[in-house]
DNA sequence: CATTTCTTCAACTATAAAGAAGAAATAGAT
DNA sequence: ATCTATTTCTTCTTTATAGTTGAAGAAATG
């Protein structure tokens, strides 16, 4: 079976963490910035398979980079974001917007 | 293996929707407003799985309706959304509105 | 060779999907 | 009246994808 045309609710946090980082999108930051700002704490494992879905999809790309001159500073794999992966996130907030709109008991609220 | 403290991205489409319908949330509407507000098709079954899953979290509550007097009218069963479930739904849009704002490959786009 | 940082692997459960089957009503025929 | 077909809505069955964690693996420095 092929995989799922729409992005799942983990995928939709990774690509706008990859999107926010730039040039500085692997792992840890991910991780990092999903915690910071969805508060939301996920495993290393669960970051990286979601990453491997959306590459398998086309909707992100990744690179390997250098080895920084540090303890433990080993390659990392850098992933930026397609214009596929761009239009899905896009599409993605389109829908949500429409659909949580108009909702009166959605408004008023903090946040 | 306890069911997932967020949000599926199927699990937040319905409850946005039976909220959208009031009194009026059960199988089939759910699915119209699914393909005409998001383009989304989704088979009933799909739609009844994610109700019963949203149940078992404590997110929504269904009642059984009277039958109405018209050909195939058989009783309905009605959702309504509990507090649990909009709290569900604004943290999740919350989360969401926080981790796409700022992002400039975002900004400027139709919709 | 111990330690640190980062990535991959393995096992398992939840979520999602679609189609088929089931239940409950009315309409129309006999 | 009751039998049968049709309509509407719900439940069941099956299969695959998505999400989760912990542990192991790889590559660097001290």
């Amino acid at each position: 079976m092929p995989p799922r045309p729409t992005l799942g609710e983990l995928e939709l946090l990774v690509l706008l963490a990859v999107l926010r980082l730039e040039d500085q999108a692997y792992g840890v930051p991910i991780a990092q910035e999903l915690l910071a700002l969805a508060g939301r704490d996920v495993a290393l494992g669960s970051i990286y398979a979601a990453l491997d879905r959306l590459e398998q999809k086309g909707l992100v790309h990744s690179t390997l980079g250098d080895p920084t001159p540090e303890r433990g500073g080993r390659a990392k794999r850098f992933f930026h974001i397609t214009p596929a992966g761009l239009q899905s996130v896009r599409d993605t907030r389109a829908a949500l917007t429409t659909l949580w709109s108009g909702i009166p008991s959605l408004e008023g609220e903090p946040g």
